[in-house]
RNA sequence: GGGCGCGUAGCUCAGCGGGAGAGCACCACCUUGACACGGUGGGGGUCAGAGGUUCGAUCCCUCUCGCGCCCA
């Protein structure tokens, strides 16, 4: 018997751990179907499931349980990856708490610590995705660090290199200050700063008293300066473009040149030139072929190294001390210090608030600082083109369509890829330097070393590369890389190129994008089909979740809460085409009454006998009934398996709820119930047929409600215990002149609902059942009434169904169902006041209606260019209206 | 500044050339033999605004307003 309330807590523990002991999530690669590989994108190894997790998981698990129960094969591949400026931050800060740090425990001791703490408390978010139900092929479980996936991170990179597709260079990059490491301008934001706009005089050589005035807000960098650039259209600065200003506080003379970089809009028109400490000074630096003093350090304090040989004492300009003064200073605290120099020397002009744009680290939160260092850096925009071809030819699609707009936009403007961190915790960079700076890239340290030997003629020390490898390097490989390449595993054979890829929109540039490069260039195919792009999970305000906001919904306490099948259900139910998602508790608490109402369906079923008949032939089935919801079983599961094919998980959810719920529930068992309780040959091919239709609902709802389908399948005695998850997706079946069962039902559905609203319009108590009387119905809609006689009965509350014979009783209300007037004799109760104005109400929206038509109809213009058929459709709705329009009439004047 | 997207019932969202929809919320009634995490009925919308194309526009085009996001 099923317990009386559905317990998710109870069973959800138990059936997971049945499915992956059972090997129900394993890839079959020596089978012969057809595959459908989905790659999980690997979660932080530091991570724990969040709702973004819970969104992108619920999506891909129930494509994968759904092409499961098509009979593909199907690998769903997991794994972590092993983030490596957030793990080293976490391992930093524990060391942190027992007062030592990474650089006094040193490299090696401090890699070895963080495979432990990976060996203790990586396995967070893998326990936690069981939780959520995700089917994923555990055996197969990858990591970024493991050997294989390490080996062919080594093998790319020596492969590009020696390609020509990776090179080191010196170039100016984003630095992080904080992490003291380059990183790619993908993990910079720029967030808007209240900062301020100096004005400051820079005086023009040999001309006392005479100055260019340069805007900045960036003060501190102005000892790098190398030129003032003004536009060469600027007439302000025609004459002065060609001679030399004075650099403040350094002494230096600089030109003023032209470029169309200078803004004459922005600031003052002249703009300081710093090509070591910005973007675009350093494409004007060399542009005009300008020196590149490095100003700042790796942790962005002065440094006056590469100025100090050109500093120029010059009384009330620059003094040697107050220059000395500021080396080792933090880039802030320079500031300050410089504007208030430049303050006390008459050289501000003035200074006003200006809301900027300011670079910032994305996980550091600080500053980042352009700086000119020696990097690792990977062409992109050579390998972009196929991957931008791939999906301009198709061969790659994005869901929703609009995102390859985004992606070829970014594609198309690719700087190199700056791949080389200065971090501990990662792929070390498979390069070597020999004593004089040469470089050897190979795959180990042997080979490296033979090469070296080769080279020089004689066996040297070489020294391996300090940095290791950006994150998305590795994760760029892993459609393939789990797979086992570079070895030709009959995986690799069989899974790729991988179905598709489930993501956000916010790692395209990322991670699709260069998995795409990658995947074409090593494996010389897409590594996916389709990329399904969702949205993000806001809170139910629509908010961004954060911590500092307060707002996170933790998917774990909404499991433990509702259930995970709960949670699952409310994700695809919201989850529309290219949508962000607002996820509150409230939306898991419906979802949570939706299996409460199937597991209480599936109650009463059992109660009433009603188990799956192998016997049973759905094309015998004879009652109306039967074929009916046969029939409508039929259309929900066309509606879902299309809905799922299109990525519709809002229409796949909303086929289920609306079958399960307003078709099965509200109708069929109440209309089943007197046929059980008739007993006899009726009811057991109603059993049957219900029997049939449940395991059709629980078949579909699996790949949503995985777990309390999976509970109700077995103790309905559909199959063994755990064995819905192998069980085929349903398919149609064959019913009998289902057009006819359609109509009959649909009549009654629509007598039952016409009697209901008079009644509860004349407030008609619902203890007090009433007649109802058939005016003008035809013989087949009598018989009709008969045969439902039972159910319209308990459902509308009916004592009794007559036709009509002769004048119709004083006190009625009415109501009209296609050809036949149905009348409620109320002498009693009846208000007839009322009546009349709800008929009147009924007449005046029909009415309007058919009026409506009429006039459409009669518009020379409409018919004779309107497409025939909707010209006859609405012919045949002013008919029917019309039609309607007559009997409310009559039922009005029988009352007047 | 450039690009993308969004403004449809109180809320969350479908629909996207021919009858304005769903879920939730709301109101009224109902402890009917699976379910009050329930049942029945009901109210509620110049489909942001203005033009245009069309026989016909929530849907296509243009502009305006408002709100997001991405890139400068």
């Amino acid at each position: 018997m099923l317990e009386k309330t559905y317990d998710p807590a109870a069973i959800e523990g138990r059936r997971y751990a049945e499915w992956e002991e059972s090997g129900a999530f394993a890839a079959r690669p020596d089978s012969s179907a057809r595959t459908f590989t989905i790659m999980i994108p690997p979660p932080n190894v530091t991570g724990s499931l969040h709702m973004g997790h819970a969104l992108t998981f619920t999506i891909q698990d129930t494509l994968i349980r759904w092409r499961r129960m098509q009979g593909r094969d199907v690998l769903w591949q997991p794994g972590t990856d092993h983030a490596g400026i957030a793990t080293q931050m976490v391992v930093e800060r524990l060391l942190a708490e027992t007062q030592t740090s990474r650089r006094a425990i040193g490299r090696e001791a401090f890699v070895e610590r963080v495979w432990r703490w990976r060996e203790e408390s990586g396995g967070t978010i893998t326990r936690q995705l069981r939780r959520l139900g995700a089917s994923l092929d555990w055996p197969r479980e990858r990591f970024t660090m493991d050997a294989g996936l390490s080996e062919a991170v080594r093998r790319v990179f020596v492969t590009l290199h020696r390609e020509g597709l990776i090179h080191r260079a010196r170039r100016l990059v984003n630095w992080d200050p904080k992490f003291q490491s380059a990183i790619s301008d993908l993990e910079v934001e720029s967030r808007a700063i209240k900062g301020t706009l100096w004005h400051i005089r820079y005086p023009m050589a040999g001309e006392e008293g005479k100055f260019i005035i340069v805007a900045t807000t960036r003060p501190e960098t102005l000892l790098g300066d190398v030129a003032v650039a003004v536009h060469p259209a600027d007439v302000r600065y025609r004459g002065l473009i060609g001679r030399s200003a004075i650099l403040p506080l350094v002494g230096r003379r600089i030109p003023v040149i032209a470029d169309e970089y200078s803004d004459p809009e922005k600031g003052s028109g002249a703009v300081k030139i710093t090509p070591a400490h910005d973007f675009n000074d350093f494409k004007v630096g060399e542009r005009h072929g300008l020196p590149m003093p490095s100003v700042l350090d790796r942790e962005a304090r002065i440094r006056l190294d590469e100025i100090r040989e050109n500093f120029s004492p010059l009384a009330g300009v620059a003094d040697q001390e107050f220059l000395e003064s500021l080396a080792g200073q933090d880039r802030f605290a320079a500031r300050e210090a410089i504007v208030q120099k430049l303050s006390e020397l008459g050289l501000l002009e003035k200074s006003e608030p200006q809301l900027h744009q300011v670079p910032h680290g994305d996980r550091s939160g600080v500053p980042i600082e352009p700086l000119l260092t020696w990097q690792w850096f990977c062409n992109a925009v050579e390998l972009a083109k196929p991957a931008i071809a791939a999906v301009e030819t198709g061969r790659t699609e994005f869901v929703p369509k609009q995102w390859e707009n985004t992606f070829f936009a970014w594609m198309r403007n690719l700087e190199p890829w700056c791949i080389s961190r200065q971090l501990w915790w990662g792929h070390r960079i498979p390069a070597w330097y020999g004593p004089d700076e040469k470089i050897f890239v190979a795959d180990t340290a042997e080979e490296a070393a033979a090469l070296a030997a080769k080279s020089y003629g004689r066996p040297v020390e070489l020294r391996q590369d300090e940095d290791v490898l950006d994150t998305w390097f590795s994760s760029a490989l892993w459609p393939f890389s789990t797979l086992g390449w570079p070895e030709e595993t009959r995986e690799l054979k069989r899974y790729y190129p991988t179905d598709v890829l489930v993501t956000g929109f916010d790692i395209i540039f990322f991670w699709v994008a260069r998995m795409m490069m990658m995947g074409h260039h090593f494996m010389h195919d897409v590594p996916f089909r389709a990329v399904y792009i969702h949205g993000l999970v806001r809170d139910q305000h629509g908010q961004k979740m954060s911590k500092s906001k307060g707002n996170i919904v933790d998917p774990l306490e909404l499991i433990d809460r509702y259930g995970a099948d709960a949670l699952r259900f409310a994700i695809v139910q919201l989850t529309g085409p290219g949508r962000d998602i607002k996820l509150g508790p409230a939306r898991v608490e419906t979802a949570r009454s939706f299996v409460t109402k199937i597991w209480n369906a599936a109650r009463f079923c059992e109660m009433n006998g009603i188990r799956p008949d192998p016997e049973f032939r759905p094309e015998a089935a004879t009652l109306p009934l039967c074929r009916w919801v046969l029939d409508a079983a039929n259309r929900a599961i066309g509606e879902a398996t299309a809905a799922l094919a299109a990525y519709r998980f809002d229409e796949y959810a909303a086929a289920c709820y609306r079958f399960a719920w307003h078709v099965f529930c509200d109708w069929f068992l109440e209309f089943a119930k007197p046929e059980l309780a008739a007993g006899g040959a009726g009811a057991a091919e109603v059993r049957a047929a219900a029997a049939q239709v449940l395991g059709t609902l629980l078949r579909l709802l699996h790949p949503a409600t995985p777990f309390a389908s999976e509970e109700l399948w077995e103790q309905l005695g559909y199959g063994p215990s755990g064995s819905l998850i192998r069980t085929r997706w349903p398919e149609p079946v064959a019913v009998a002149d289902a057009d006819s069962a359609r109509a009959e039902l649909d009549w009654v559905v629509r007598l039952i609902g016409e009697v209901r609203t008079v009644r509860a319009e004349m407030n008609v108590p619902p203890a007090t059942p009433t007649p109802i009387l058939l005016k003008d119905a035809m013989p087949t809609t009598l018989l009709r009434a008969e045969r439902w006689r039972e159910a319209i009965g308990r459902l509308a509350r009916v004592s009794e169904i007559r036709a009509l014979v002769g004048a119709p009783p004083r006190g009625v209300a009415q109501a009209v169902v296609d050809e036949a007037t149905v009348i409620l004799p109320l002498a009693e109760i009846v208000d007839l006041a009322a009546e009349r104005a709800r008929l009147d109400r009924e007449r005046g929206k029909v009415g309007r209606e058919a009026e409506r038509l009429k006039q459409k109809l009669a518009d020379q213009a409409f018919v004779s260019r309107a497409p025939e058929e909707v010209v006859e459709e609405n012919r045949e709705r002013l008919a029917a209206a019309e039609a309607e329009l007559a009997r409310l009439e009559a039922a009005l004047r029988r009352i007047a």
